[in-house]
DNA sequence: TATTATTTTGCAACCAAGTTGCATTTACTT
DNA sequence: AAGTAAATGCAACTTGGTTGCAAAATAATA
């Protein structure tokens, strides 16, 4: 993945905390959010979410809201639906389509929350 | 759909507060947020919210998080799903099943994110 | 290059949904 | 009626995220 690349497809000029911002989710395979990668940002929080707003309006990024009230990102690498365990918190990537027939709809993201095999079977 | 009944099926006591709850969203077709109702409620907020954890834990009603920062709630009628437009962040239910195809999960809910027709078609 | 205009950033103060501690009220039990 | 347990209201708090503003960095123009 080119970062370079991502931003001139965009209208991103590429500063040094975007491009920390984003060689970091482009690095993970799976959601993060302000807190989980804080101390890896030198930069402001609100810096951080700055950019963040202006890389979804790009859509470079997707995000949802998690059951622990925070925010998750992902780069937009390829579609896929996220899994939160209400039990554990845990948010797992699920690269599997749904057959919605919601014709007229564009749909950005899809999240499912349950319970996951693990903790279903600790009998949570 | 009977209160009484409900409370009965499931350990919790029938306060005043929790039947005026109840009697909201089991008469709403569509996911509400403690704002949504706060007028009707004459209740304080930490009455509300302390009720509706009980309600959750009893699988009396179902929750998710919106994209506005906001729980919403619903009485667990039938399953089915939400969709909830980024552009203009109104929720609408969506009774059609989507088949996932996961073993060994327990999907509670399913929050589809997207573009509804009405703002595709404004060219949001 | 010097100067000016435009963006981006950091800091601190702020916002608001939801939570918690605690005293008071209400409801159950005997 | 008295004593115990549960539910409520109030106010203070928590916390993820936002906003205003001045300083710093970058771009543009002379």
């Amino acid at each position: 993945m080119n970062i370079e690349k991502i931003a001139n497809e965009s209208n991103v000029k590429l500063t040094t905390a975007r491009r920390a911002i984003l060689e970091i989710l482009i690095n993970t395979k799976h959601p993060l959010c302000y807190e989980d990668i804080k101390d890896e940002l030198k930069m402001d929080k609100a810096t951080f979410y700055r950019n963040i707003s202006i890389f979804e309006e790009q859509n470079i990024i997707t995000s949802f809201e998690s059951n622990d009230r925070k925010r998750y990102f992902e780069f937009q690498k390829s579609e896929h639906s996220h899994f939160i365990c209400t039990a554990c918190s845990k948010i797992e990537c699920i690269h599997e389509n749904p057959t919605f027939n919601l014709t007229g709809y564009k749909i950005d993201n899809i999240v499912i929350k349950g319970i996951c095999p693990n903790c279903l079977q600790k009998g949570n």
